[in-house]
DNA sequence: GAGCACTGC
C-alpha cells in the first residue's frame, strides 16, 4: 500500500497545483512516472502520488529577493582565509566594520544592548574583539555563550587566529570536556550550559566585565536561566557599595550584558532589559528567492517528491536540500525518489542520495560533504540536523515541507509527565533560516511547500525551551544558588505544572525536604552533570555497592548520540546480532553487557578493529566514546563524595540485583505495572497507561513491574529504556509516604 | 512494532 498522509483537508489529497501571478509555468518531462505498474508500488512504503501527473507545479512568485536572517551556530563571515591574504584586511571588509565605533560607543553608554546581525555579518567573532580593543573590558573577561559546542570551539579558534595568538592565550573556550583558557585569556566563547555551571561556584560572574549572550532568539533553556540570573548579577554589581551593607559588589565593575539575536524578536529582549537600546548590523548572505505554494499542500512528500524533480530536469547544477520531519518521511522519500531517479532519461544528471539526521552511524552520512561528482546532483534529505548544526556544501536550492517534530515536556499534576514528540509546523524564524541554507555559497532558490498566508500565520520563533522541557534540574540548580524557581524573573514564566513537578520530584528524590529546602543529597546531586534522576542513582549505587556498573550505565544513557544505530533495512539482522547482548532483565543491564563488550574488544583491538567491530554489531562507537568522556567526568565527581570505584565493574552478574535496585531510586516516578490484559502497563504514580517501546529488549515479554527512563507519546505513550524489577523493590524506594528531614 | 535537535566545573 502506498503510504498516504492527510494532512488537513481529506478531500484535497489530490494533489494542487502551484499557482503564480506570473504565470510561470514548468515542464515536468518525467509525468510518465505515473504510469508505472501498480504492483511496484507495493514495494515499501513510499508517498501516494495521485494528480502527480496531472498539471504541471507553479509556485507563486516570490516579494524579491530576501536574506534570511537567522545566524546558525559556524563561524560569522568568510571563514577560509587565504594564506597570504590579510586576516586583518577580512575584518576590515565585514559589514560590521563600518558600525564600529558606533558600537564601542553604544557599549560604552548602555549597560545592556540588544545586537540584531544577520548571518554573515560577523558580530559574533568581532564585537568580542572591539570591546577588547576598546578597553571596555578593563582588566576581566568578555564571555560569549553560545548554544553548541562546535559553535565555541571553532569561533575561538577564528578569532584567536584574527588576534594572532594561540587558542588557550588572549583567546580561548570552555566546552564540556574540553578547556583552552589560561591566566591570560580575556574573550572566552564558552556554551551557555558552561556558564550556568560556573554561576554555580561564582553567582555574580565575578569574573567577566562583559557577557555576550549569542543566539539568544534559540531560547534554551540554559540562556533563559542565564538571562534571568544576569539581570540581577547587574543589578547587584552596580549597586553602591553600602547599599547592601556588603562592600564585596563594588569591587567588582558593572557588568555589561550584549544580547545578540537574529531580527525577529528584538524587541521582546530590549523589554526584558528595561528597554535596552537595539543595533542593527547588515548581513551579508547572498539572496535566496523564495517560492511558495499556491495552495496548500495535503501530502507534503508527495509535493517534496514533484518539486524535487521539477529543479532536477529544469533548473541548473546545484545540490538540493530537502527539510522533513523525521527518519521514516527520509527513508520513505529516498525511496520514491531513487525509484524515480532511474526512469529519467539517460542524459539526464544523476542523483545522488544523501539521508541525514542524527541516529544514523558514523560514516554513513560522509557522502554528504564531499562535492559531488561531474553530471551529478546531491539530493540532501535532512531533518532540522541541517537546518542549524551541520553545513552542507553545494547546496543552491531547497525545499521546505514547512514541519518539523518537537519535544514538549506535558507536565501533570500527579505522577510526573512526559515527552511528546510530534510533528508541527515550523516557525517564521525557522524557515527563514531554512531558507536561508540556500544562499551559502552564492544566489539560491527556495521552495516551500506551504502558502505564503500559511507563512504569514506561523508563529514567530517556537516557543521557549523553558515552557517546553522539564525543569527539574533547573530548579535544582537555582535552589543551590539560594534561589526559587518562581520567584527569578524570565522573559516567559514556566508553566506552573511544570514547577511543580520539578519540586515533585526533588522532594521525592530527597533533594528536597518538607519545607521545600534543599538537603545534603541535592546539593550532591546537583554537582553531577546529570540529570537529577541519573544523578540520584548514582548517589543510590554507594549504599548497594554498584558505583562502577551504574556509572557505565548512566553514562550511556547520558551521551547525547544514541547507542544503538539503526538501518533500518537490516534491521533484522541487527536484532539478530543484538540479541546475544540481550539481557533478561532489560535495557539497562543490556547497556551494561555492550560497555564490557566494547571495554574487552579496546584492549584487543586497534582503532580500526575497534570501529569495525562496531558496525558489525550496528553499534554507535560515538556514543561509546562520548560515555567514556562522561564515565571519567562523574568518576571524579563521586570521588568528591566518597563513592568507590575500587572494584571495578564485576565480571560475574551476580550484582545484578543492586544495580536494578539503584536504579529503582531515581526512576521511582517511572515505574509501571502490567494490567491485566498482558500487554500494557499502568504507572504507580500517575494515571498514564503506556506500553513497552519495540526498540527495547523487553517488547516481546511480560513482566509484573517495570522501570524506564523515560515516556514518550509519538502515536502511543511508549515507555523507553525498560528494565524488569521484582515488585518487592518498590518497598525499598522512597516513595510519597516517606519523609525527608 | 518504532527513534526532531542541542547541552552539562
Amino acid at each position: 500500500m502506498a503510504k498516504i498522509r492527510i494532512l488537513s483537508n481529506k478531500k484535497a489529497a489530490k494533489l494542487r497545483n502551484f499557482d503564480s501571478p506570473k504565470k510561470r509555468r514548468v515542464k515536468m518531462p518525467w509525468v510518465d512516472v505515473e504510469d508505472s505498474p501498480r504492483s511496484k508500488r507495493k514495494q515499501g512504503k513510499r508517498p501516494s502520488l495521485n494528480g502527480l501527473h496531472k498539471t504541471p507545479n507553479r509556485f507563486s512568485a516570490p516579494n524579491g529577493p530576501s536574506s534570511p536572517s537567522k545566524s546558525n551556530g559556524s563561524v560569522d563571515g568568510p571563514t577560509k582565509p587565504g594564506k597570504s591574504s590579510s586576516l586583518q584586511e577580512q575584518r576590515r571588509a565585514l559589514p560590521i566594520a563600518l558600525g564600529r565605533e558606533k558600537l564601542i560607543a553604544k557599549i560604552r553608554q548602555n549597560d545592556v544592548i540588544v545586537l540584531l546581525g544577520e548571518t554573515g555579518s560577523g558580530k559574533t567573532t568581532q564585537v568580542p574583539q572591539y570591546i577588547l580593543e576598546s578597553g571596555i573590558a578593563g582588566t576581566r573577561m568578555v564571555a560569549v555563550t553560545q548554544p553548541r559546542r562546535v559553535a565555541a570551539t571553532s569561533l575561538a579558534a577564528r578569532v584567536a587566529a584574527e588576534q594572532n595568538v594561540k587558542v588557550g592565550a588572549a583567546v580561548g573556550y570552555s566546552v564540556r570536556f574540553d578547556e583552552r583558557s589560561g591566566p591570560d585569556t580575556r574573550i572566552k566563547y564558552l556554551t551557555d550550559g558552561m556558564i550556568v555551571r560556573e554561576l554555580l561556584s561564582d553567582p555574580l560572574l565575578s569574573r567577566y566585565s562583559v557577557i555576550i549572550v549569542d543566539e539568544a532568539h534559540e531560547r534554551t533553556l540554559r540562556t533563559d536561566l542565564l538571562l534571568a540570573s544576569l539581570k540581577g548579577i547587574q543589578k547587584y554589581r552596580s549597586q553602591p557599595s553600602d547599599a547592601k551593607g556588603k562592600g564585596r559588589a563594588s569591587l567588582l565593575n558593572p557588568l555589561k550584558i550584549v544580547v545578540m539575536s537574529a531580527t525577529l524578536d528584538a524587541e521582546k529582549f530590549s523589554k526584558f532589559f528595561d528597554n535596552a537600546p537595539i543595533e542593527y548590523i547588515q548581513g551579508r548572505q547572498h539572496p535566496v528567492q523564495i517560492f511558495h505554494s499556491a495552495e496548500s499542500q495535503s501530502d507534503y512528500l508527495a509535493a517534496a517528491l514533484r518539486v524535487f524533480f521539477q529543479v532536477h530536469t529544469d533548473q541548473g547544477p546545484g545540490d538540493v536540500l530537502i527539510f522533513l520531519p523525521g527518519q521514516d518521511d527520509i527513508e520513505s522519500l529516498e525511496k520514491s525518489i531513487r525509484l524515480y531517479a532511474n526512469k529519467l532519461p539517460h542524459k539526464s544528471m544523476e542523483v545522488v542520495i544523501c539521508p541525514m539526521y542524527a541516529a544514523q552511524a558514523a560514516g554513513q552520512n560522509s557522502k554528504v560533504f564531499n562535492a559531488a561528482p561531474p553530471n551529478t546532483r546531491k539530493c540532501i534529505l535532512a531533518t532540522n540536523i541541517a537546518e542549524t548544526s551541520i553545513t552542507i556544501p553545494g547546496v543552491k536550492y531547497v525545499i521546505d515541507t514547512g514541519k518539523c517534530k518537537e519535544k514538549q515536556y506535558l507536565a501533570r499534576e500527579t505522577g510526573g509527565g512526559f515527552d511528546t514528540l510530534l510533528t508541527k509546523d515550523i516557525t517564521k524564524s525557522s524557515a527563514n533560516q531554512r531558507a536561508g541554507r540556500a544562499g551559502r555559497e552564492g544566489s539560491g532558490v527556495c521552495f516551500r511547500l506551504y502558502t505564503e498566508a500559511a507563512y504569514n500565520n506561523m508563529a514567530v520563533s517556537a516557543d521557549p525551551e523553558i515552557r517546553r522541557c522539564s525543569l527539574t534540574s533547573s530548579v535544582l540548580q537555582l535552589k543551590c544558588l539560594g534561589q526559587d524557581f518562581q520567584e527569578l524573573d524570565f522573559m516567559d514564566k514556566p508553566d506552573y505544572d511544570s514547577v511543580v513537578s520539578a519540586y515533585k520530584s526533588l522532594w521525592l528524590f530527597g533533594a528536597l525536604n518538607n519545607s521545600k529546602e534543599l538537603t545534603p543529597t541535592g546539593r550532591q546531586m546537583a554537582a553531577f552533570p546529570l540529570d537529577p534522576c541519573y544523578a540520584r542513582i548514582v548517589l543510590a549505587s554507594k549504599e548497594y555497592n554498584c558505583a562502577p556498573e551504574i556509572v557505565e550505565i548512566v553514562s550511556v544513557l547520558s551521551a547525547s548520540s544514541k547507542l544503538f544505530v539503526d538501518v533500518s533495512d537490516q534491521r533484522d539482522s541487527a536484532a539478530e546480532l543484538r540479541r546475544k547482548f540481550r539481557h533478561p532483565t532489560g535495557d539497562h543491564l543490556t547497556i551494561l553487557g555492550v560497555v564490557k563488550a566494547y571495554q574487552e574488544i579496546a584492549l584487543a583491538e586497534n582503532k580500526a578493529g575497534r570501529r569495525e567491530w562496531c558496525r558489525k554489531h550496528f553499534l554507535n562507537e560515538r556514543a561509546l566514546l562520548e560515555a567514556r568522556d562522561i564515565r571519567d567526568q562523574l568518576k571524579q565527581t563521586c570521588a568528591r563524595f566518597g563513592i568507590s570505584f575500587d572494584e571495578g565493574v564485576r565480571a560475574d552478574n551476580n550484582n545484578d540485583d543492586a544495580v536494578l535496585k539503584a536504579l529503582a531510586h531515581g526512576l521511582v516516578q517511572n515505574s509501571a505495572l502490567l494490567q491485566p490484559d498482558g500487554v500494557t502497563y499502568k504507572q504507580t504514580m500517575g494515571h498514564t497507561t503506556v506500553k513497552i517501546h519495540p526498540s527495547s529488549a523487553l517488547s516481546d515479554r511480560k513482566h509484573p513491574a517495570i522501570i524506564f527512563n523515560e515516556l514518550v507519546y509519538t502515536n502511543q505513550v511508549y515507555a523507553r529504556g525498560v528494565s524488569s524489577i521484582p515488585k518487592s523493590f518498590f518497598l525499598s524506594i522512597p516513595t510519597l509516604n516517606q519523609r525527608h528531614s
